[in-house]
DNA sequence: CTGAAAGCGCTTACAG
DNA sequence: CTGAAAGCGCTTACAG
């Protein structure tokens, strides 16, 4: 027999069972009055033919797709597929479980450096990843009124109205700046980025009020766009520091490496911290890590962005993150 | 003057075209026949009115979406979350930048293990990655008549017409054991899972074939389900092996842990060798690593299912992986 | 070269 | 409790 390979549709469902695509979609919705047993009957038939609503035509008509975009505001920058990235792939896998919970999906939104967002996809909201100063997705977001959640504080003026989902920062420095104190820092150095977003301007100021308050002599060094983290790192240490935090872990990494060509121990003369994740089952590097817990943002972002959708006041979500002294890892003896 | 909120759309564009839809439609879209001068004034227009055409109803009319889904087998299993899913997440990466090149996005598709696959996203085809044994999701997408690709070759039978990426396993583990080999094992290992896709088995069947070849004692240790990849790997450190293989960085980081808590130098006594992603930064750790290279798999995985969607043949490709010995990134001194 | 009209597959007032 | 019909915003034969 010779199947029609078309895809079963509301009618063929609503034939099987001699009633109208009306009560069909009612039954399948749970929307409108329908018998109880013609309801049954009805799932079991959809069932039992495959029935897979057409997604495009329920959004055509209903205005949602069920699809929520996210986007990286720096993208395209040099240093991204080595420091960012890896923050960025963990908020998408922890978007994507959460998103399941609320019925929606996440899609990976392309942003063009040159010509800014061209969203493609038709997505009810879009969740944007550590926006930068003059940020064009928020612009485009905003001219076309696509509701938008952002990881990381918008830094240009007028989006007071736009829900902000943010790693707490402020605890998680101030618990790396007091395991330094602790360790007697004399010369403590930030290696910081060159990107702007909130996280890496707050990041430095709260490294230079703790330095200011302590009256110590805080360096920060910034690694410019296309520079070996590793040069950067090496030209700190040579500097004389004591202690350094690094933005992220390729910074970081990059000092444990200019460390070890210098013969310096870590956590011994010079100390190292960074934000970033670290493997339960690693062996201990030496360094403490301020652990970001990205798929909590990115599940954080999810909710309140379908809480945005469904009208709830935006309501700012700090996130908290964990520090993580060296050797935490390793086994007694 | 009380702007109305509502989204532009080809009939705003063509009212304000003093023009029919049709000819807006088709010089939007290079189609038909439009004098040239006729083209660019409906395009200035519609830029003009910050046009974007309403791609629910184009995917509607077209069937054509241009979003390309991706979904991990093995989802919801125990160890997922650390020996998997950075694997995935880089997937994922790579697809959605290369999706980009073809006009197409990528969305995450959620795989339910007790309800199977449930496309609720309207996608033109699927990405499987690892498809597993019995694969429900390669079943669904069978009986729907999704287009499929997946990564890793299928284990089930009647999906010879599916285009396969792999990474190149046979080439990778000839490096792997042929490094163990000049290094002067006696008694090699393998710490593998209990995750039946064809990289595990793979994997565990060249390992097999080259220890009877070369007339050595290999063990094969498989982590199981819930158990403690440390726990596994000193298990088989206590078993006198000189040389391991890890699966993953899961299971290679475990070995280095069980190693640094037994006082076995890496590599000296012992040499370990792991799938993964080295980063270029990071300090040297002892041991050699297998590099996959995840993020160019989603993208040969996105070519070849625009291709297969496009009409082509199916095509299988192999990603080369690379071989990096130990203390490759460790600076001279 | 341009336009009037059909129709993609749904959901949802509205009328019985 | 059920059905006939409108319409979401596009693309595309078809007719001029």
């Amino acid at each position: 027999m010779a199947t029609s390979r078309k895809r079963v549709g509301i009618r063929d469902v609503a034939a099987a069972a001699g009633l109208s695509i009306t009560t069909v979609s009612w039954a399948l919705n749970d929307k409108g009055e329908v018998a109880p047993d013609t309801r049954e009957r009805v799932r079991r038939i959809a069932r039992e033919l495959g029935y897979q609503p057409n997604q495009a035509a329920r959004a055509l008509r209903t205005g949602r797709t069920r699809i929520l975009g996210i986007a990286v505001a720096h993208r395209e920058s040099a240093p991204w597929e080595q420091t960012y990235l890896p923050y960025y792939r963990s908020v998408v896998a922890g978007a994507a479980i959460e998103a399941v919970e609320h019925g929606h999906a996440i899609a990976a939104i392309p942003v063009s450096p040159t010509r800014g967002l061209e969203v493609q996809v038709p997505c009810d909201g879009l969740i944007v990843v550590d926006p930068v100063r003059n940020d064009p997705i928020l612009a485009g977001c905003r001219s076309r009124g696509i509701p938008v959640v952002t990881d990381g504080r918008p830094l240009d003026e007028g989006y007071d109205d736009v829900p902000v989902v943010t790693n707490d920062i402020a605890a998680g420095m101030g618990a790396v700046l007091e395991h330094l104190r602790t360790a007697g820092t004399a010369h403590p150095a930030l290696l910081s980025g060159a990107e702007a977003d909130a996280y890496t301007l707050d990041t430095e100021r709260l490294f230079r009020n703790w330095c200011r308050r302590h009256d110590l002599p805080g360096t920060v060094r910034r690694v410019r766009a296309g520079e070996s983290p590793v040069a950067a790192a090496e030209a700190l240490l040579d500097r004389g520091v004591d202690a350094v935090h690094a933005l992220n872990e390729t910074y970081g990494n990059a000092l444990l490496l200019a460390a070890a060509s210098r013969g310096q121990e870590v956590p011994g003369r010079l100390r190292i911290t960074m934000m970033g994740e670290r493997d339960p089952f690693a062996p201990d590097n030496g360094a403490a890590y301020l652990s970001l817990d990205p798929a909590a943002i990115g599940a954080a972002c999810v909710r309140a962005l379908v809480a945005h959708l469904d009208g709830a006041p935006a309501e700012n979500v700090t996130v908290p993150c964990t520090f993580i002294p060296p050797g935490r890892a390793r086994p007694a003896g």
